[in-house]
RNA sequence: CGGGGAGUAGCUCAGCCCGGCUAGAGCGCUUGGUUUGGGACCAAGAAGUCGCAGGUUCGAAUCCUGUCUCCCCGACCA
């Protein structure tokens, strides 16, 4: 490709919308261009890397089976209406307005609608069905460039099995195909255990990046490999203790003090001896959690340990529940339900709020004073505790989620009357699974990983290409036409090139912008070196560069790209 | 949805607090010339309804009201 006839819009400045180093990179390299809020145009080079991913997610879908589709993106709202989704997606789902169709966020209905009437028999199945396609979500607060848009391209996949345990199987084969996947791509990601949320089913997993711009939390135990996403993580933290003696309740004026810190330092105690309170509303009902010291309530536990509408009771709920406000909240004289988490069993010689503003109770024994007192895990995990697997240090980070597999089970089949017959002539519905990857992210994660101040480092197999060819004052007759050459006879070999041939452009210009673009190889064709038939190679990831002659430079370069 | 910030030339921004002639800079762009191994130089030039609407005023980029858009933190998120 000739850089004087191609669009690679690379920019000098760091545009003022983008803030991580991905997206920086994305707009700067020329690869997209923003339409609007999570919306993006991909330009010719950010979409050369982008098919390459989907070529290599391609391959790896088909190797396990995967059958490709194509569905619309257009849907009739009907069908998402009978399975209570165009509710359960609300303000999330785009809604045509001059005719009763959906933008489809996701394909389940759709599949299974397919599926219905025409895989009905036992010796139809197993099916992988899967597409590369634009994805629509009416995101609140699209950010972080692609990776939160509100019109994205997803491969998602979909099984279809006659049993639970063949379920089973088809998410073993989509789990290893996500990881040759992200492996090819040449990411460094791992693999959480996490919450099915409100898709439903038995088992999720996601693949994810570590990366501070990304919306999960994390803890993972590099010692044994746990890992999984704060919302169900767990740790072995330090309980409270239950001392031999329990003192005796006593009020104490605490004026101003709200938070645990407070408490402790004007006290002088440590927050291992302190109950915080927190106020849940569970279906139009108060509940106090009890958590020990700052140890924050992790609301999806709390979810699943209460089940039905829970929600955080509003500032000026809390006088009326507690009789006193924020701060101030404690077991002692509370008349609802409590419950605590599993660190607090049993302790005694507590402080804690005493429902009246600016006061504090102690000696608080959760046996002695508390009697209704139920215990779960509900806490989030931080920092530094102890790994439940293997007592090694646990860190906590957040990640961006590249993919999610799913093990569905028969939601979608049941509610749409999907169905087989089996050997016997038997009916039953057909088990789902659904697996998505992020196309984008892929792209957005790899540049995460890999850039400097220069600019993006490409390798194989994303690299748009695999030379950059610079000639570096084309008005010399003898270097352009060595890069002519140079430019026919790479791409004969094999080569994919990008040849800056511009006239005009000085060399330092050319140097940066091919050091942003991040091609891994680049061949620097100068006076210099050329009076001694010779060029330059320089690696794009090291800096390092080689005087290579001419006559050598083919074999020279089939290694160096093997490396790079 | 809560909190914060921003909309002025293609890009990055100054000017706004404290209203005043024809609205500025750098980069980019066009033309001519000189240059060509790390974002060159000289000269000339094109380019902006100051997000939009309304108001105050002799006069509004600047003050007031409303509104739209974008970004960040949080909430939400399959």
């Amino acid at each position: 490709m000739r850089f004087s006839k191609s669009f690679i819009p690379t920019l000098k400045e760091t545009p003022a919308e983008a803030v991580i180093p991905s997206h920086i990179l994305m707009i700067r390299a020329g690869l997209v261009r923003q339409l609007s809020a999570g919306i993006y145009t991909w330009l010719p080079i950010g979409y050369k890397v982008l098919r390459k991913i989907m070529d290599i997610i391609r391959e790896e879908m088909n190797a396990i089976g995967g059958q490709e589709f194509h569905y619309p993106a257009l849907n009739p709202k009907e069908i998402w209406e009978q399975t209570g989704r165009v509710e359960a997606f609300g303000d999330i789902m785009f809604q045509v307005k001059n005719r009763d169709y959906v933008l489809a966020p996701t394909h389940e209905e759709i599949v299974a609608w397919h599926a219905k009437g025409n895989v009905t028999s036992y010796k139809d199945l197993p099916q992988i069905w899967y597409q590369i396609q634009t994805k629509f979500r009416n995101e609140p607060r699209p950010r972080s460039g692609v990776i939160r848009g509100r019109q994205f391209i997803m491969k998602d996949s979909y099984s279809l099995d006659r049993t639970f345990e063949d379920l089973d199987k088809s998410y073993e084969l989509h789990d290893k195909a996500y990881r040759k996947i992200f492996e090819r791509c040449k990411l460094k990601f791992f693999v959480v255990g996490a919450s099915s949320g409100a898709m439903g089913g038995s088992k999720s997993e996601e693949f994810m990046v570590r990366s501070d711009a990304g919306e999960d939390t994390v803890a993972y135990c590099e010692n044994c490999g746990y890992a999984a996403n704060v919302e169900v993580a767990q740790s072995i933290a330090e309980p409270a203790k239950r001392h031999t003696e329990s003192k005796q309740l006593y009020e104490i004026h605490t004026p101003n003090v709200k938070s645990i810190d407070e408490l402790c330092a004007f006290l002088n105690i440590d927050e291992h001896e302190t109950a915080k309170s927190r106020v849940y509303i569970h279906n139009n009902n108060p509940v106090l959690v009890l958590m020990l010291g700052n140890d924050e309530v992790n609301e999806t536990k709390l979810q699943s340990v209460l089940g039905g509408n829970v929600r955080p009771a509003h500032p000026d709920e809390l006088k009326e529940i507690a009789g006193a406000d924020a701060g101030s909240i404690g077991p002692i004289g509370f008349k609802y339900r409590i419950i605590a988490d599993n660190l607090l069993k049993d302790a005694n010689n507590l402080y804690s709020g005493a429902n009246k503003n600016d006061y504090h109770i102690g000696g608080i024994d959760l046996m002695r004073d508390v009697p209704n007192i139920e215990y779960y895990d509900l806490r989030v995990v931080e920092n530094g505790e102890k790994c439940i697997r293997c007592n090694s240090n646990l860190e906590v980070f957040r990640a961006i989620e590249l993919g999610h597999i799913f093990k569905l089970g028969t939601k979608y089949s049941e509610a749409l009357g999907v169905n087989y017959l089996d050997e016997n002539g038997k009916e039953h519905p057909i088990v789902m699974g659904s697996y998505g990857i992020g196309v984008e992210r892929i792209l957005a994660c790899y540049l995460e990983q890999n850039y400097d101040e220069k600019g993006i480092i490409w390798q194989k197999p994303l690299a748009p290409f695999d030379i950059h060819l610079i000639g570096l004052n084309m008005k010399n007759s003898e270097i352009k036409d060595t890069c002519e050459k140079l430019y026919d006879e790479l791409q004969k070999n094999g080569f994919e090139v990008i040849y800056d041939d511009r006239y005009e452009v000085s060399a330092g210009f050319k140097f940066n912008d091919a050091d942003l673009l991040g091609v891994p190889v680049q061949i620097i064709v100068g006076e210099k070196n050329l009076k001694n038939n010779s060029v330059e190679i320089k690696i794009r990831r090291t800096g390092e560069k080689f005087v290579v002659p001419l006559d050598e430079l083919n074999q020279k370069l089939q290694f160096i790209l093997k490396e790079n």
